[in-house]
DNA sequence: AATGAATGAGATTTCATTCAT
DNA sequence: GATGAATGAAATCTCATTCAT
């Protein structure tokens, strides 16, 4: 079996050579200069070769996307396993998935915002029972529940809760990739006050308060 | 002047006809599945045409761009002139947003996540001092200051809050969008939801009062 | 009949138009960028209407060549009928022949270089009897003829050597055109020595005692 | 390694094809005629194959070009180390020259007649110094200076010399190739003639007897 | 396992030309 | 007389993919 094992232990690193080099050209080039022979051409082999190990294209850049995924989704576990109070580890948690998202800002961007169902399968979180079938969401989910604990929260609110913080990070770790001028500096600083502003978006009762202060400003009391 | 008049309406119909099927191609197969070719035949012209029209693809593309930025803006500008509460306003602002941004999904998703810096020039709102020179930004700055009115609120922190709001905003017609299969009416829900998150996203001072729950959850009260 | 004259006058003048539109394009941008489209907007007028007064691009063309040939034959025609000696009125023409080519030079080389049997008609002198034929050929053979008056020389010889002189002279004004970088001094130095080269060519029978026959001839001795 | 060699030696010969192909077609068609899409269907292959073996159009024309430069040049170094007296090897020179050039007719010409600076590098001699830069050039003074020698010229009279005799010969080549309907034997009348003017330009100071120094040089006198 | 050769399809763009108005 | 609209053909070039070796 040793020489089969080692067959299979060559053609996965030749595998995982050509998937380097796709997504080192996505992340350099852009999505959509990915082609087979800038692929053959980065790791010195022959086009032809690749499809030796994959059947298409396609195949290449959906294991780049599924790949991308478990990253982020390993890093959102590893972290939810921490110690503190709540708002602290839903804090920890987005800077977490923030930093990793930008290790990797393109392949995150492409498998984000790809629309097509293989891809969709992983990402799409939206849909009512999400925060009980994607690990992340269900993560995220745990962290607002324990924040609002003791509060007559229902778990419907929570779920969509645990939605909106996730599609708003979406959005601003887009931003931060897309606008490539911003400073290091200021992007620590928003970096910062936006994982403040997910803790008070997964704060779920406190209007109850605040209004009174709209109210004194409005002159009603 | 009738016989120019109509050639140039005409000329004009065309150029429109044009740049319909060039975003409904966007829509349906892709950003970058578009082609001078695809355009022509969904039209039932000759490719060559189009160079009648357009110089090149580009200007294409370009237009479509900008006609979506213009209508987004347009359709904010419009509605921070109502009357009502900040809070209302904003809530109305961010569900204008939405609404305009998702009656031309495809286009919107085309201008907002696109990286070309003469797109950027109009839709990048990161950098420190953007609520000065973008409209859009301005106008939900002006919301938040009136909200945040009386309490100690520096503009930085305004403008910080408003580039937040905005990209989460992004996130989260984004995440729509791309995730297709999505009811009407859950995506009601989602959107009533969100609006209402803004408005807390948007309250900075509220720590005051929250933390007390929280501490007194933890018992430290 | 006035009316179908200046009818007849105005379709002259914008014929001469484009002739000038295309000529200039030719001697600008080269032989082959010259296309209907780059006339039209040089004129400023449609493409459409050119094929009003031309049949094709190639009617164009010829005309042109056309034009520059008789520009050639009227410059030489002129010169001819001067006073001097004939090894100066030689050298007259030949630097007379030169200038004119060398003001349209890129027209100049269209036609002189040009393959094509209808301009070949008028530009072709190798043949045998050409100087029959040809006005030019046979102005340059009256010269050489005259230079050696006295001498034992057949038609045949005088033929030949004009046509060896013309071939020679096109040669050496495509190379002054050809090659760019050529200094004004530069290249009035090498067409005073071209002169007096082309009038060693055309001393049939100076090996014997050339300088002298001419010198007697001029009366020196 | 025969395996390599092989192929490599089918490469050559694929490119040597299509640079016949590509050769075939100037001389049939004229110069700007000359299409990839032409050169394929020539050698019934595909279009997209001929960038296996260059990278672009130009590619292909400069090879052309740079062949039959090589071609005449060796052609020329390989006679002027014939014996024989300096009038004779000069005519024979020229008449290699004229029949290497007449061997590709159409090549010559598109080397000659080229006016980019890329080809100029190669072919331009009229600036001053060329005799010293082009070996061709080199050659021809080098003749003539024989032909002078013990006369009183200057090295600036010979190599104007040189270029005005060399681009006479351009211009007579370029003559006998337009010229299409020219006899075989017309054709060998103007070249024997035309052999004996190169060496009456190249005699220089024959004004004062020319003849007799040429004697006293071959021993006749 | 790996490659070079080959192709067909398709990309953008330019052009000469026609035609209805 | 003049024009804008329209087209078909052709240009260069890139790409994913197949296949014999």
């Amino acid at each position: 079996m040793t020489i089969e094992d080692r067959r299979d232990r060559e053609k996965q690193q030749m595998k995982e050579l050509i998937l380097q080099a796709a997504a080192h050209i996505i992340v350099t080039d852009g999505y959509d200069m990915l082609s087979i022979r800038k692929i053959a051409s980065q790791i010195e082999y022959s086009p032809a070769i690749i499809y030796h190990y994959f059947n298409n294209k396609d195949e290449i850049l959906n294991q780049i996307l599924l790949q991308g995924y478990e990253n982020l989704m390993s890093a959102l576990t590893e972290s939810h396993t921490l110690a503190g109070s709540p708002e602290t580890r839903l804090k920890y948690l987005t800077r977490k998935y923030i930093d990793t998202a930008l290790e990797n800002p393109d392949q995150f961007l492409a498998v984000q915002l790809n629309k097509s169902s293989q891809v969709q399968n992983f990402t799409s979180y939206l849909f009512e029972g999400a925060a009980d079938e994607k690990p992340a969401l269900k993560i995220l989910a745990k962290s607002i529940e324990e924040i609002c604990a003791g509060q007559n929260v229902t778990d419907g609110e929570i779920e969509m809760t645990a939605q909106i913080i996730a599609a708003s990070t979406l959005g601003f770790i887009t931003k931060l990739i897309i606008e490539q001028d911003i400073s290091a500096q200021r992007r620590k600083q928003l970096i910062d006050r936006f994982t403040e502003t997910v803790v008070r978006m997964a704060s779920l009762k406190m209007e109850a308060q605040p209004i009174n202060s709209v109210m004194k400003r409005k002159g009603t009391i």
